[in-house]
DNA sequence: GTTCTCACG
DNA sequence: ACGTACGTGAGAACG
C-alpha cells in the first residue's frame, strides 16, 4: 500500500470556478428561464447548465481529485484593501441565487469535492490548489467562464474557459496563450494591471486598453519593469499618464493576481472524486423534475441487489403458481409496442412472497391456468392492462385485471404516462427496475436478451409492481381520483380493447379505385405546375417550393417560418391571384395528402383479417381524450373531396350496416354547465341554434331572423375561441378582423355571457392556487407554467386551465357512455358492436334490421351518461359505408 | 430526429 | 413589449 503523501504517479485533477460557471449556465437560457422549473416553481436551468456540463467533462477524461471552488461571499481581502472592488454590479437574480445551494447539493450526488474560504475568491482556491498541484507534478484542468484564470496556466496547468453556453470550451495553454496574446500567462496579470478592468471596477492606467498594454508589456516585460525604465520612452500622453497614475497600475495589478497561498484548510488529499451516488443523485434530479438528467442516468446504479428471486414456470410447478396470494403481479412481455402483431415472449406472475417467469405462452393455454388467471375476482395487477388484454386474448387469456400502474400514474398526473414501467416506477421512487431500453436496446439494437437476463428483468417487473399497487392507490385516494379510476378508466380499458380487437373492415378494392384516379391527377397537375415553374423540383419539398415560389417567380414572402419560407395553405391563399401555379399547388397538396396518407396509408395498414385494428392511447393526452395510432382512425377526412375515403369502410358482415352517433355542441353543453351562465343554458334548454344565439347576443339583435350567414360565422368562431381559451389576436386571426374587433366581440360576449367570464377567471384562479385544473369526474392536470414570469408560457398556461375541464369534462361524458354501452346493447339482446370513437363520435356496426333500436339504445345511453344542468344532444346516422352513415 | 404541412374533433 | 387560438397523428423532406 502507497502511503499518504507519497505518490508515484501522477494525478488528473479538475478545479472548476463554481461561481463563474453557474452563472454562465444561468445566462446561457436566461431567455427562456422559466421554462426550466420544478413543480415547487424553483429554477433549474443553471442547474441543468452545470450538470450537463459536468457531464461532458467527465465523459471525456477521468479524474482522480475534482474541487468546485465557490465565493464566501461578496467581502474579501481585495474589497478591503479597495473599497470598490467589483462595485456597482447588478444585484444577483433571486433566480439564480435559489440555485447555487442546490448545484453544491447536486455536486455532492456527483461525489464531487465544494469548497469556499472566508475573505478569499474561488479564484485564489483554485490558484493555490493548481500551484500545489503543479509543485506535485499533477495534471491539471481548470475550467471557468472568467478569462482572468488563464494566468495559471502552465506545461502542467490547462485553462479552459467557457465559450458559449457552457459545454464549449476554449483551452488555454502557455503557448496558447503567447499565440493569442503574445505573452506569457503570468504576463496576463501585468496587462491587468495596466488596463483594469471595469467589470471587476478597477481602474488601471488611463487611456491604456489591451493594444497598448500588450505593447508595453512585451517590450518591457512585466509592469516593474516598465516603471523602473520608463526613462527609455520617449515623451508623450501616454508617459504622462504612466506617470500620473503609478499607484493605481500597482494596486490594479495587485487585485489582478490571483492568490497562489491562500490559508486553505483542505488539501489535494481532501478532493478525490468517489464517484456518484446514483440513490442521491437520482432523488435529486426527480426533485428538481430534471427528466433529460434521470433518462441520461438511466437504471444506472440501480442495485442488482434487488435481484428478485424467481421460479421458472413450467407445466409441472403450474399448480404452486396458483397458489400465490393476492394482490398478484401479472404481465405479457413483449419487445415492440404494436401489441396487435406483436410476439408474447415471456410472462411473469407474482406475488408478494413468490415469483414465477416462463418464456413459454403455451403454458397459458392450460384450462385451469387460464381460468385461475382470468378469474374476475382474483385482484391482478398489470402495467397497461389494454394492451395485456388484447396480447392475452389473443393467446386465449381473457383477464379481469383490476389495477393497472400506468392507468393509475396517468391519472395522477397525465405528464407520469410513461409506457416503460421501470421509468413510470423512478417517477413514483422505485427505483429498483432497470428501463426497458437498457436490456432489450432499442431502434436496431432491440433483442431479447439471454434467457435469465430476461427472466430476471421479467421477475423484477412483478416486484415492481407489486410495489407500486399500494402506492398508487393510496394517492387515487388523496386525490379524490378512485372512482375515476376503478370505475371509467380501468373499464374502459376493456371496452377499447374489444374495440381494438374487433376492427374495422375496410373495402381495398375502393382505395386501389380512387388510388389510380388521383395518381392520374396528381400526375397532370405535377407537369402544370413544373411548366409554370419553368423547371422540375420535389414540390413535396416546402424548402424547394419555396425557393421556386418566392425566388424564381418573385411572389411577396408573406409568412416565414423558423427555417424559411412558410408554403402553407394560408399563404398560399393569400397569393392565390398573384400567380396560377398557386392554385395548382393547392390542390396537388389537398389530393397528394388524401393519396398518401389515406388511400395509400390505410390499405398499408390492413391486417391479413382485412381489417384495420387502431391502437387507442389511453394514457397520452393531457386532456383526458383518447387518441389514436397505427392508423390514427380519429382524422380521417369527414369534408371536401378526401370523404370519398370514408367509402372504403364497411360493416364486417352481410346485411349490415355501418351507425354513427355523435354529440352536438357538447364542449359549449360542458361549458354552459360548469359555468352556470344562465343565458347560456337558456339557449340550450330551449335547443335553439348556438351559433345564431351568439350572434344574437354579441351584434345586439332583436331576433334570429336578422342573424346573416356572416355574423353566424363569425359568432361560431367566438364560440369556439371561448371554449379554447379567448385571445384577441387569435380570434383576429382566425377570421380576418382586427384586434380591436376581437376585443369588442369578446366584450360584447362577455357582457351578454357574464357567467362565462366569471369562470374563465375562477378557471385561472384556481390554476394559480392549487396548481391544476380538474374535469367533472376529477381528472387533474398540472399547470407549471401558470406562474411563468414568461408571457407566452403563462399565457398558454392560462388558456389551458380555461380549455382543460371544458375538452376533458366532454371526455369524461363519452367515456362513461362507452363504459356503459357493451352492458345497454347486450340488454336490447343487439349484435351490434362499438367500432370507433372519435372525441365526440361513436361508430358501430350492426344488422341493418337493428338500426331503428340501435338508435334508442345508443342514444339513450349517451344523453343519460352525465346529468349537466343543460340537455345533451345526440345525433345518429346509417348507411352502408361510414360516408353515408354521416 | 426535427421541421413543415395538413387531416380530425 | 411580449406574440397564440385547445387537443391530437402521419407523411415527406432533410440534416
Amino acid at each position: 500500500m502507497i502511503g499518504k503523501g507519497v505518490r508515484t504517479v501522477a494525478d488528473n485533477i479538475l478545479l472548476i470556478d463554481g461561481n463563474s460557471i453557474t452563472f454562465r449556465a444561468f445566462y446561457a437560457t436566461y431567455t427562456s428561464l422559466d421554462r426550466f422549473t420544478n413543480s415547487d416553481g424553483v429554477h433549474t436551468n443553471a442547474i441543468m447548465g452545470v450538470n450537463n456540463m459536468l457531464d461532458n467533462l467527465l465523459a471525456s477524461q477521468n479524474f482522480d481529485k475534482i474541487l468546485v471552488a465557490f465565493d464566501a461571499g461578496s467581502k474579501t481581502f481585495r474589497t478591503a484593501k479597495y473599497g470598490d472592488y467589483k462595485a456597482g454590479r447588478q444585484k444577483t437574480p433571486d433566480e439564480l441565487l435559489e440555485q447555487l445551494p442546490l448545484v453544491k447539493e447536486m455536486l455532492e450526488g456527483h461525489g464531487i469535492v465544494h469548497y469556499e474560504l472566508a475573505n478569499y475568491e474561488a479564484d485564489d482556491i483554485i490558484g493555490t490548489l493548481a500551484k500545489q498541484a503543479d509543485a506535485a507534478g499533477d495534471h491539471v484542468l481548470v475550467v471557468t467562464g472568467d478569462r482572468d484564470l488563464t494566468q495559471l496556466a502552465t506545461d502542467r496547468v490547462t485553462v479552459a474557459v467557457t465559450k458559449k453556453g457552457v459545454t464549449e470550451l476554449e483551452e488555454y495553454t502557455p503557448a496558447y496563450v503567447q499565440a493569442k496574446l503574445g505573452v506569457t500567462p503570468r504576463q496576463i496579470i501585468d496587462l491587468k494591471g495596466l488596463m483594469g478592468d471595469t467589470s471587476d471596477n478597477y481602474p488601471g492606467v488611463t487611456k491604456v486598453g489591451e493594444k497598448t498594454a500588450i505593447k508595453l508589456i512585451k517590450q518591457f516585460g512585466s509592469v516593474e519593469d516598465l516603471y523602473a525604465h520608463l526613462d527609455d520612452l520617449k515623451a508623450s500622453k501616454m508617459k504622462e499618464h504612466l506617470v500620473a497614475d503609478h499607484d493605481q497600475a500597482v494596486m490594479s495589478k495587485d487585485l489582478a493576481t490571483i492568490r497562489q497561498d491562500a490559508p486553505l484548510t483542505i488539501g489535494l488529499d481532501d478532493i478525490d472524486f468517489k464517484g456518484p451516488d446514483y440513490e442521491q443523485l437520482r432523488a435529486f434530479y426527480q426533485r428538481m423534475d430534471m427528466r433529460q438528467a434521470l433518462k441520461r442516468m438511466g437504471g444506472q446504479g440501480t442495485a442488482p441487489a434487488a435481484q428478485v428471486e424467481y421460479t421458472e414456470l413450467t407445466a409441472d410447478n403450474l399448480a404452486a403458481a396458483m397458489q400465490l396470494h393476492a394482490p398478484v403481479a401479472f404481465e405479457l412481455e413483449m419487445l415492440t409496442e404494436n401489441y396487435h402483431t406483436a410476439k408474447v415472449e415471456g410472462f411473469v406472475v407474482a406475488d408478494a412472497e413468490h415469483t414465477f417467469v416462463s418464456t413459454d405462452t403455451s403454458l397459458l393455454q392450460d384450462m385451469e391456468f387460464a381460468l385461475w388467471l382470468g378469474d374476475p375476482a382474483r385482484q391482478l395487477t398489470v402495467f397497461d392492462a389494454k394492451r395485456n388484454l388484447v396480447a392475452g386474448r389473443h393467446l386465449g387469456l381473457d383477464l379481469h385485471p383490476d389495477f393497472d400502474a400506468l392507468l393509475a400514474s396517468y391519472l395522477l398526473n397525465p405528464d407520469e404516462n410513461s409506457n416503460d414501467l421501470g421509468q413510470l416506477a423512478r417517477e413514483h421512487n422505485y427505483d429498483a427496475l432497470p428501463a426497458d431500453e437498457d436490456v432489450y436496446g432499442k431502434g436496431a439494437k432491440l433483442h431479447l436478451p439471454d434467457r435469465d437476463v430476461f427472466c430476471n428483468h421479467l421477475a423484477q417487473k412483478g416486484a415492481a409492481l407489486l410495489a407500486l399497487r399500494p402506492r398508487l392507490t393510496t394517492e387515487l385516494a388523496n386525490q379524490d381520483e378512485t372512482k375515476l379510476f376503478t370505475d371509467l378508466e380501468l373499464p374502459l380499458a376493456r371496452v377499447l380493447g374489444d374495440m381494438e380487437y374487433n376492427g374495422i373492415s375496410l373495402d381495398t378494392a375502393i382505395l386501389a379505385e380512387m388510388g389510380k384516379q388521383l395518381s392520374g391527377s396528381l400526375a397532370v397537375l405535377e407537369q402544370q405546375i413544373y411548366a409554370d415553374a419553368g423547371h422540375e423540383f420535389n414540390l413535396n419539398s416546402p424548402k424547394q417550393l419555396g425557393v421556386v415560389l418566392f425566388e424564381d417567380l418573385g411572389l411577396p414572402v408573406v409568412k416565414k417560418t423558423k427555417t424559411g419560407y412558410s408554403t402553407s395553405v394560408a399563404v398560399l391563399e393569400q397569393l392565390q391571384t398573384a400567380h396560377p401555379i398557386i392554385q395548382k399547388i393547392l390542390t396537388y397538396r389537398k389530393i397528394s395528402k388524401i393519396q398518401s396518407t389515406y388511400v395509400v396509408g390505410l390499405q398499408d395498414a390492413v391486417q391479413p383479417d382485412g381489417k384495420i385494428h387502431t391502437r387507442y392511447l389511453q394514457t397520452l393526452t393531457q386532456t383526458g381524450r383518447l387518441s389514436s395510432v397505427d392508423p390514427n382512425m380519429q382524422n380521417i377526412p369527414a369534408r371536401g373531396d378526401g370523404k370519398q375515403v370514408r367509402h372504403a369502410f364497411v360493416p364486417s358482415e352481410p346485411g349490415w350496416e355501418l351507425f354513427s352517433a355523435d354529440y352536438s355542441q357538447i364542449e359549449l353543453r360542458v361549458l354552459a354547465h360548469i359555468s352556470g351562465d344562465a343565458h347560456m343554458q337558456e339557449a340550450f334548454k330551449e335547443d335553439r341554434d348556438i351559433h345564431a344565439n351568439t350572434a344574437m347576443k354579441i351584434f345586439g339583435l332583436k331576433s334570429a331572423d336578422e342573424v346573416t350567414p356572416d355574423m353566424r360565422r363569425q359568432a361560431k368562431a367566438v364560440n369556439f375561441g371561448i371554449v379554447y381559451g379567448i385571445s384577441d389576436f387569435g380570434l383576429a386571426r382566425n377570421i380576418g378582423i382586427t384586434r380591436a374587433q376581437a376585443k369588442a366581440f369578446i366584450a360584447g360576449y362577455f357582457e351578454q355571457y357574464p357567467q362565462v367570464r366569471e369562470y374563465m377567471d375562477q378557471m385561472v384562479a384556481t390554476a394559480r392556487e392549487q396548481g391544476y385544473v380538474e374535469t367533472l369526474l376529477h381528472r387533474r392536470r398540472y399547470l407549471h407554467d401558470i406562474h411563468s414570469r414568461n408571457f407566452n408560457l403563462r399565457s398558454f398556461a392560462e388558456r389551458t386551465a380555461m380549455n382543460t375541464p371544458i375538452q376533458g369534462s366532454a371526455a369524461d361524458i363519452i367515456k362513461v357512455a362507452m363504459v356503459r354501452m357493451p352492458a345497454a346493447v347486450a340488454a336490447a339482446h343487439l349484435q351490434a358492436r362499438m367500432l370507433l370513437q372519435v372525441h365526440d363520435e361513436l361508430i358501430f356496426e350492426a344488422p341493418a334490421t337493428e338500426m331503428d333500436q340501435l338508435r334508442d339504445v345508443v342514444a339513450g345511453v349517451m344523453d343519460a351518461a352525465i346529468k349537466l344542468d343543460v340537455p345533451l344532444k345526440v345525433e345518429t346516422n346509417h348507411g352502408r359505408t361510414w360516408f353515408d352513415a354521416k
